[in-house]
DNA sequence: CAGGGTATTAAGTTTTTATTAACTCTGCAT
DNA sequence: ATGCAGAGTTAATAAAAACTTAATACCCTG
């Protein structure tokens, strides 16, 4: 895996449009990049790689459909992820972009809450590392028995907390926004406040007594012994 | 058990069937991948190593027992489980689906329910490991003799008490998440409420005495001396 | 030193599990 | 048949643990 940010191409005509998607989608800590037609979203995929792309069906140059069947014709973006923003509620057009090989279809007018939820409905989705131990010097973590250790010694966590560790442990060094905390930790639709996590994160560093958790002001926490 | 998912390729030359059954099983948390004829089930076969192959019998280019026998002939499937699908509930190649080494049957019309219960049903078989005396400790646990013992003295467990005993105690330290519990002792096709898993626990701890299973809140049990 | 975070506490809520008792179902013996 | 006995399940309540919130103190950074 890496510890880079998720990249995100938004592909739409109407810049009011790409300008909330981008707005939405930087806060919670996704890297964006836009383009205004097909060709373009074609060009800028094959550049940047993203590991999203979101395609209003109805573009200049080339429609999402185009688009996404050039994409998944090539072996690069087999995996990528891609979600269709229809205008009308075209079931056919939505047939067709299934079979397409789209793995989502946002309706317009877009509801920025639900494009989010949906958007890391498929990250989570894709997210499902299974199960692995993680042994990072004295640390040890260990998804399977739910046990932390340090030097040996048993560690109970509670459920959140050992979620919360895990993520932040499978890519030290990497930050992660409160927001792509929430959304990996709790899911994205419950809603709880900021000060929810610092509490979480304080429980784990008191119960492994090792300061393992950096704080990033302004923007999150990392994982770093 | 395993905490990756299971791979199913089911082929078939209806598209609604393929629709019907990958949905269902997706839902249940396998990774589907499916194929239109014989050959294209036995090249993807070989490519992704499924855990199970659906096969229709009636397939173009191959027929589902054409397959099968392909595939049992290779060593690399001598394990895969193999289902077959008959549209008439013709007994004669029941019978030579069976001698051809196929797992399991499902006549069509299919139903989504009765097909996810077989399946279900086939790899709840598969993970019984033979029944083994478990030592641990102070504590034995004798599948043959159903009879659990602490310190020399016999100890009468039921049924589903035995069985859930026994699950825990032959992995022990790792967590059985509820639903995991319940595909294993109770069957994934009968529906009982949350609460009994807890009856049956309760049972266990009282009549062995000693503390050995551990509950791990939210997530599950696991068999901890 | 002010202001925007974050840490720390303690208290309040919710969720989850333990416990107990009652009820259903089945087989078996009367 | 009738009824008893044990297994299994459900339901209701009690208890415990986990989670969230809110209030306050703290600490950087500009």
């Amino acid at each position: 895996m890496d510890n880079k940010a998720r990249k995100v191409l938004i592909a739409d005509d109407e810049p009011d449009i790409l300008e909330i998607l981008k707005y939405n989608l930087s806060n919670e800590g996704y890297e964006v990049v836009t383009a205004k037609d097909g060709d373009e979203a074609l060009e800028k995929a094959r550049r940047i790689q993203p590991d999203l792309v979101v395609l209003d069906v109805m573009m200049p140059k080339k429609t999402g459909v185009e688009v996404c069947q050039l994409l998944r014709s090539q072996p690069a973006f087999k995996d990528t992820l891609i979600i269709f923003l229809t205008a009308v509620s075209d079931e056919g057009t939505q047939i067709k972009g299934l079979e397409t090989g789209a793995d989502d279809y946002v309706a317009k007018p877009i509801s920025p809450k639900v494009f989010l939820s949906r958007v890391n409905a498929l990250f989570r989705r894709l997210n499902k590392t299974e199960a692995k131990v993680l042994k990072i010097d004295n640390l040890t973590i260990d998804p399977e028995r739910f046990i932390v250790q340090v030097d040996d010694k048993d560690i109970v966590l509670a459920k959140k907390e050992f979620e919360l560790l895990y993520l932040l442990a499978v890519k030290p060094g990497r930050v992660f926004l409160r927001n792509e905390i929430l959304n990996q930790v709790w899911g994205n639709d419950v809603i709880v406040g900021d000060r929810t996590i610092d509490v979480h994160i304080r429980k784990i560093r008191q119960k492994l007594g090792i300061d393992c958790i950096t704080t990033v002001k302004g923007v999150g926490y990392k994982f770093e012994l």
